[in-house]
RNA sequence: GCGCCCGUAGCUCAGCUGGAUAGAGCGUUGGCCUCCGGAGCCAAAGGUCGCAGGUUCGAAUCCUGCCGGGCGCACCA
């Protein structure tokens, strides 16, 4: 809650910490306000007595009420009272503070200061989305709308490596194994019958075996790859069909999520407008690179390795611990590694590059449009891309290595606040259960002595992000269709979408981001307990309140709002009931702190607990509590007040992880 | 070998910058639809917080060392 009573409380405190204690301003220690664990203890809490204890050479105890017999009125506070432990707890003005939040819950201010970039998704382009991707988007996409909601302005990227290895093996699949040309390639992208992305995924893991088969086979790879790199070619010409058909699938994907990005980042323009070069140049002149003559990386520009220890010694030597703390970021045959790349983009992206892309707008939905980079002149008029004042890439800890290169790279070139304001977004991976595995009929990949299976897009092994959604929406389907017979089969299938994207979505950030999913098809299928589709149902229990309300006695929002400034305030201060409706409308204020929390630690699982356990509040409240039935106009309001809060912040906190509140479920 | 992550109830996980009785979900057991919709509610059982030290008035939380598991350390991305 964005309350002023926080700041009065710091100012009082700070103020008699000064005058009662002598502690000027200098000496004080921030004054921390925390949620107690029980309501009935308080409403806020300040242990700022501990903080004080050894300083003052008194027991934490006396400091609290010392403390609280100096403090005097404060406006919005009704009560302080000193814990005997040491704690400081304050009873809020329950009714003004209600008014309050009712009043102020629905501004919507501008966006403002400076600019974020959040890349996520970076899907490599030559297979259906994965499992693991989604928990990518997922926690991407709830990110920047947690941005948005602190007022940031936000721009999504999304990076798309279409000349990178993984491509070329599908285009080798493609040219090697079936025997296609250009056209051919085309033919099947454009068949309406075929999942093109499912199509190459089964590729894909064609080619793996292809290769393993014999490795000469590899040297194919190499040469498609540089083909590819090189461009002109039929190889290039085929990497680009399928690199842009199956981006199109996977926006098709995330859009099923409530998932969107305002550009996306081609990596071949990064090499066709030589972005690499710039950095390079940059880089030397810094000698943040050096050029290797001698040793196993002759003919390389390494870039040092700050904070690492020697790698492995692959060799037997282990001799070359400088070369091992080296990482390649030209190679000896003069191409660019990721690494290089990557560091390009990444100068871009805070403006220090001194060039830009050419753009052009890859498709439009609805009314908005999703722009692209571009390396030929194109579309004119176009947003202004880049030029952030912190970077957010999220990617799976594997990268890390990798991400903590990009750093430093900013940092040797001196630019340490940008490296400062770069952070990796970091999460562990997605896996597949050993039940799940055998039950998608990969028993051969189920090894016991493994916790899980690991999913490979190489091995073909994993769960098509389609395919889960699919099978969700069905379930849905079904289950609205029993409890709601009366609804037609447009809005059963709308309300079954909007089940399953919560049910994937809240599954994927409801875990911590340090911890790797076992995904269990069973655990993300269920509806029930702590789940998106519970949440959902609060909240549409709350609309169906309020709507009877209006119906029944013609008392909307506006009704409501307006009644509790006038009625007594009984029914919110004194009594159990009135305890438990506080308690209820006091956790519906925290959604805005646990935002903070959620932006500042980077764990945005404390959004999923926190909607979770709201969702439970309100469903215990409205069980105790009738509301229609409830004969007293003053009672009946202040728990409709209630109503009206707790579903509408319940229904902000679900839209932050992108999932809709349907009208009936 | 070095680095990062994980180890809390039968299972899957929370526990916010150390603090007030260690919490959820699933599963188990027992209740609750003449009552605003049971995707729900109420209750019970279930924990040496991996182990051992240390710091502190106070440690699941911080430090050190072990044990167990995962990932990373390519002229791949």
């Amino acid at each position: 809650m964005i309350l002023p009573v926080h700041t009065r409380i710091r100012s009082v405190l700070a103020s008699r910490l000064e005058t009662a204690f002598g502690l000027t301003p200098a000496d004080q220690p921030a004054i921390v306000i925390e949620t107690p664990p029980n309501r009935a203890l308080g409403d806020l809490a300040v242990p700022v007595a501990f903080e004080l204890a050894r300083r003052l050479r008194k027991a934490p105890r006396v400091i609290a009420q010392e403390l609280a017999a100096a403090l005097g009125p404060i406006d919005g506070i009704a009560r302080v009272d000193a814990a005997p432990n040491g704690y400081l707890n304050f009873f809020l003005d329950r009714a003004s503070a209600v008014q309050q939040w009712l009043a102020s819950s629905t501004d919507a201010g501008g966006a403002a200061g400076t600019k974020v970039i959040v890349e996520h998704t970076a899907i490599n382009p030559n297979k259906a989305a994965h499992i693991g991707h989604l928990r990518n988007a997922a926690l991407g996409d709830t990110l920047v709308r947690l941005l948005r909601f602190q007022g940031r302005p936000v721009e999504v990227q999304n990076y798309i490596d279409d000349t990178g290895v993984q491509v070329a093996d599908v285009v080798v699949g493609f040219m090697e194994i079936e025997g296609r040309d250009l056209a051919g390639v085309r033919a099947i992208a454009d068949d309406p019958a075929v999942r093109f992305d499912y199509y190459c995924w089964d590729l894909y893991a064609r080619v793996t075996e292809w290769y393993a088969g014999d490795k000469a086979r590899l040297d194919v790879r190499a040469r498609t790859l540089h083909a590819i790199e090189h461009g002109g070619n039929e190889a290039a010409e085929l990497a680009a069909v399928i690199a842009d058909r199956i981006v199109r699938c996977h926006l098709r994907t995330m859009a099923r999520l409530n998932v969107e990005y305002d550009l996306l980042t081609w990596e071949g323009d990064i090499l066709r407008l030589q972005f690499w070069a710039t950095a390079f140049e940059q880089l030397k002149a810094r000698q943040a690179v050096f050029y290797r003559t001698e040793g196993r990386l002759s003919g390389c520009w390494v870039m040092p390795i700050e904070d690492a220890g020697p790698a492995p010694n692959d060799d037997a030597d282990g001799e070359d611990d400088a070369e091992a703390r080296e990482k390649v970021i030209v190679r000896s045959n003069g191409t660019v590694t990721y690494v290089g790349k990557d560091i390009a983009n990444q100068f871009w992206k805070f403006g220090l590059l001194a060039r830009d892309f050419e753009y052009r707008v890859f498709e439009t939905v609805g009314d908005r449009a999703l722009w692209a980079t571009s390396s030929t002149p194109g579309a004119g008029a176009h947003p202004a891309f880049g030029h952030a004042g912190a970077v957010y890439n999220v990617i799976d800890s594997r990268q890390a290595y990798l991400q903590q290169l990009l750093k430093q790279a900013l940092r040797q070139i001196g630019f340490v606040d940008q490296a400062d304001q770069s952070t990796h977004f970091s999460y562990e991976m997605v896996a597949l259960s050993h039940a799940t595995a055998r039950a998608l009929g990969y028993e051969a990949a189920v090894d016991t002595d493994k916790p899980f299976v690991e999913v490979s897009g190489r091995r073909g092994l994993g769960v098509k992000a389609d395919d889960l959604i699919d099978q969700l929406i069905e379930r849905a389907e079904r289950e609205v269709s029993t409890r709601n017979a009366e609804l037609d089969s447009a809005d059963r299938r709308r309300t079954a979408i909007a089940i399953a994207t919560a049910a994937v979505r809240y599954f994927l950030v409801k875990f911590t981001r340090g911890k790797v999913i076992a995904f269990d098809i069973d655990e993300a299928m269920s509806f029930e307990g702590e789940t998106g589709p519970y949440i959902q149902y609060a909240a549409v229990r709350a609309n169906n309140i309020l709507a009877k309300l209006l119906e029944r006695d013609g008392v909307g929002r506006t009704d409501i709002v307006a009644a509790i400034a006038r009625l007594d305030r009984a029914p919110i201060e004194q009594g159990e009931d009135a305890d438990a409706l506080w308690n209820l409308v006091l956790e519906a204020a925290r959604l805005d702190e646990v935002v903070d929390a959620a932006v500042r630690s980077l764990e945005l699982s404390l959004v999923a607990k926190y909607a979770f356990g709201l969702a439970q509040a309100f469903n215990a409240f409205y069980h105790q509590q009738q509301i229609l039935r409830e004969e007293r106009d003053e009672p009946r309001l202040w728990r409709a007040a209630a109503v009206l809060y707790a579903g509408q912040q319940i229904a902000r906190a679900l839209d932050l992880m992108g999932c809709q509140v349907p009208a009936r479920m």
